[in-house]
DNA sequence: TTCAGTTTATGACCTTGATCATAAAGAAAA
DNA sequence: TTTTCTTTATGATCAAGGTCATAAACTGAA
């Protein structure tokens, strides 16, 4: 994440998207930095008939699609608007210049670029070799952990993910996630109150 | 990968290690970068039921287990010798300062995080979503691209793995590949010879 | 307050890749 | 040059999760 003071320098601008808008697609050459000012973009996936993988989503402050600005490689993945959003585009010489002048900067994002392959790390592995209730399950912990508002003590996290984005996350399929969600719940390994999962 | 000069600087030390030893197992602490010297190692999770997944196997000039270094989180998965082998050990601290010193081999590692996460993007979003015949060939194109020594101009890649490693590097069981590599091979995707598979 | 779209839910059936068993070919070690 | 271990091979069977169909609950816009 760079602080507003800094993308206004570089010249950065604000752009808005539409729920449901492309930013870039899957083999498109990175020319920008994204950074999330308002609103959620998820990055994502399709095989030839369709079936969806969400690589990730951010929201406010978070930043993505970088990765390919540091090895010069083609768009992996897609990145689309889940909802209205307005993002900062900062050209992608201006983005390594401000690396290269700001090496706290520089460090910041190659520690995200870490912990990104540690989700990822994790995904692959639980996504090759466990059960769909295993897979959940370790979802959920990954979210709660990593989103858990530190002022909101609660032991109870309440997941903002739909049952098909779930499902799009982990490799399965939404009724398999719908049964294994009901299956955790009577395990008393979550909670769902109106139609929402708590962990 | 860092010079040998600076290693030998930096009071890196040069440690052996025996085919199937361990390096470091899952959850342990991070104190050391690690680099390849000679041989072969395997980063690998097991699932309860013993079934492995291979994170990413690293030979000569190659690191591994960086990330949490940068981050500063536990392993997420073990490092295994494939082969007899000797790693450079350099301590977390030292590691540390020579990138301070070093913005061009910052850099340079940043690049190989990046590059690292587009084989997970793709790895992650290939086994939740393509079937085997698709994911194998995938990842020879991959190893291929990588690996293929460019003074061997010639366009056919000898696949240094066995069928096991496809599988475990795929998210799929031996005998799956073997049916799926003998499919490739009658539809022309790739070749056979002495068991070796060409791509 | 009706209507369209989204999300959750549930049952029946099916397919793919896993599992199990067994063996032969090669490679490595004794 | 046997013996042991590893790797490749192949058939039979099985089961987990996918697929398909249908519907109810909920949301939000018209």
């Amino acid at each position: 994440m760079i602080s507003k003071d800094i993308l206004l320098e570089a010249e950065a601008v604000l752009k808005e998207y539409k729920r449901g808008e492309q930013l870039f697609k899957e083999g498109d050459t990175p020319r920008y930095y994204y950074q999330v000012y308002s609103g959620e973009i998820k990055m994502n996936n399709h095989n030839d008939d369709g079936k969806e993988y969400i690589q990730g989503i951010f929201d406010s402050g978070k930043s993505f699609g970088e990765p390919p600005l540091f090895a010069d490689f083609k768009y992996p993945a897609n990145a689309e608007a889940i909802t209205d959003a307005r993002i900062w585009l900062l050209p992608k010489d201006k983005f390594l210049k401000v690396l290269e002048k700001n090496p706290l900067i520089h460090h910041k994002f190659t520690s995200t670029l870490a912990l990104r392959l540690y989700y990822k790390a994790m995904m692959v592995s639980e996504i090759s070799t466990q059960e769909p209730e295993h897979r959940i399950l370790r979802i959920l912990d990954y979210f709660k952990k990593n989103n858990q508002n530190t002022t909101t003590a609660s032991s109870l996290y309440k997941i903002e993910l739909t049952r098909q984005q779930l499902a799009d996350l982990t490799g399965l399929r939404v009724e398999t996630v719908i049964r294994a969600v009901k299956k955790l719940e009577q395990k008393g390994e979550l909670l769902i109150k109106d139609r929402k999962i708590y962990r």
